[in-house]
DNA sequence: TAGAGCTTTGTAATCGATTACAAACATACT
DNA sequence: AGTATGTTTGTAATCGATTACAAAGCTCTA
């Protein structure tokens, strides 16, 4: 016999009267436990298991002033690079009774909306945003209201204000990738970068010109974004160059997917006649022909560091608002679109 | 200078106190405008610009009983197929105001949780499934609590129960893929389907089997998911076959690209060798090495469609409880990994 | 046994917006 | 003018959970 959702919601009011005690004792069970004598605890659950009952979290925002939500703000829901951080992001928030609430930096501004109002109307009471690209201006609303720094960066950050952030090592990752060229025998090597202004394109760049330094090779930029289409621009660029490059350091795998692509159509075979290397380790590129040689971002890991700093800072209501920033490793996964160049 | 946030909240008292109105006709002008009358609208309205009012989400949801949120149930957050999606539905949803929440089916389930208690304790009041294999169990519940038709499936659809859903012309698609590869001369098509018991599998390699007869063709299918290993396996397979077939037809993108790599490790080259056509067109398939003929999906219109359907049901109270199914259209994309058989 | 000190329990106020109801006001018509 | 009808407005109850405060119950010691 199934139990049959009644038409009325249960009420904390339904369990107190069916286990004989006050609605206070009904919500001390169901918060604080140990408040409550063994005798009336039981009573309590057992009633809420007979009755089917479930907070309503309507009550419960509205009473505590907190939302136990969660905002992830994110530049673009249709880039897959996200899914996986998501998903870590939920690992930890799930088991911790958050809800999450995912929503895209450009339509939450075209819409006149703006980040900070998840805050104000409660319906948010901490943010982890994905999206390091924000206007001054919204970051100036968000760190005021971030007094109670319940706003954590992931992936991305902010380039001028300072909050608490977790991102991968990119200038470590940059750097052995072209520690990973240099050793199969390249000495050209050129890099395709991401977006103008970003800070991502910024910290792999920087960190592929200081490995260049540190290997003795003159560094190149062909400037790109994270897309398909600025690989195979950049292969066009390449094909036309009068002497090419024996290996290429892609500040995305999905650049180093057009690029491939864009060279291959043209005859130019990877890993034959040009190394290539990218940087995300997407599912794809373990299967990509040929397999890509990249560094490989944790990105479940990424998002569950991000969750757990944000719970940490929002039940360590003690200070420490310093803008903690934690790296998380990335790895070389060495494949098969790198090799020792042709002729050294 | 810019307006700080107030340490305390600004509520619908303080809005009314400085257009010296009541908190009724507060209340009003915000939610119908045309029952008040111009002066004291005006006055509200600019009191409401003046204090920065919000109004608190909680506290309205607790009063209507309605939370103005819509639950995602993805699979899976880390496939990234459902990205686009996702923005298809946000698309939509962020205009009318509501807020999107997301889960996954596994964690919610393993959290001993249950989709439909979020139903119950007011967390959202509709909720778009886009998993096709909720247990009996869990579809039951949903069929009781959605009385009120505040449940669409999208993309997928369980097979037995009925409900609201938006899908993709699958067995349209795949008659298609057929067409496609009979036109270019293939008379011999297999079909590596996705995992046993989905709707999709069974949808796509029905209607395969029925152009298979409309083309006089013999079916055959190797059982596979939508993995990229499944891809890999199924190469494995066709390699050790005495007479292997001119042409594959893969239930996804994925499985394509599984495939292709998995056959030209092997020496055996596409679209020379063997034609591929997958399903989908995710990002990739655009630029793989070779492009991808492919069943185009439309992700974003899938999502959009879902949520419109669930709003308009939300909206029209007036039974109309039916369980609709909108199918959008799919269309193939000829690419570079299909071309004429080698030897008719 | 009385009283100090601690734990357990209940009563009722509270969070902020919405809305039923009634009062006040305006307009039109006989 | 007086009445009927319609429109605006305000007052106060309400949604359901939490929690401050006070009262009651308990244990233990002098």
């Amino acid at each position: 016999m199934t139990i049959r959702t009644a038409p009325k919601a249960i009420t904390v009011q339904d369990v107190a009267r069916h286990a004989k005690v006050s609605t206070a004792t009904v919500s001390r069970t169901l918060s604080a436990p140990n408040s409550v004598s063994k005798k009336k605890r039981d009573a309590v659950l057992a009633a809420v298991e007979a009755t089917g009952y479930r907070v309503n979290r309507a009550a419960r925002s509205l009473r505590t002033q907190r939302s136990n939500t969660v905002l992830a703000l994110l530049p673009s829901l249709g880039n897959p690079f996200f899914s996986l951080v998501l998903q870590g992001i939920t690992d930890v928030l799930t088991p911790a009774g958050q809800t999450l609430v995912v929503a895209e930096t450009g339509q939450i501004l075209n819409s006149g909306d703006d980040p900070v109002s998840y805050f104000k109307d409660q319906r948010a009471d901490g943010m982890i945003v994905l999206d390091g690209g924000l206007s001054p201006d919204a970051m100036e609303r968000l760190q005021e209201s971030s007094r109670g720094s319940h706003v954590v960066f992931a992936c991305e950050w902010p380039s001028l204000d300072h909050f608490p952030s977790v991102r991968s090592a990119n200038g470590d990752g940059a750097h052995q990738a072209v520690e990973h060229l240099y050793n199969l025998g390249h000495r050209k090597i050129i890099h395709v970068t991401g977006p103008a202004g970003n800070v991502l394109t910024y910290a792999r760049s920087k960190a592929y010109e200081v490995a260049c330094a540190d290997y003795g090779i003159k560094p190149h930029h062909i400037q790109g974004d994270f897309s398909l289409e600025a690989g195979t621009r950049a292969a066009e660029e390449i094909l036309a160059m009068e002497s090419r490059p024996s290996a290429i350091f892609c500040a995305s795998d999905v650049i180093a997917y057009g690029l491939i692509s864009g060279l291959e159509r043209a005859g130019v075979s990877v890993p034959k006649d040009i190394s290539i290397i990218g940087f995300d380790d997407l599912e794809y590129s373990e299967h990509f022909v040929p397999t890509l040689t990249t560094i490989r971002q944790d990105r479940v890991a990424l998002g569950r560091a991000a969750a757990r700093m944000l719970l940490d800072r929002q039940s360590n209501h003690t200070g420490d608002l310093t803008s903690e920033v934690q790296q998380i490793p990335v790895t070389l996964i060495a494949r098969s679109s790198t090799q020792a160049p042709k002729s050294v």
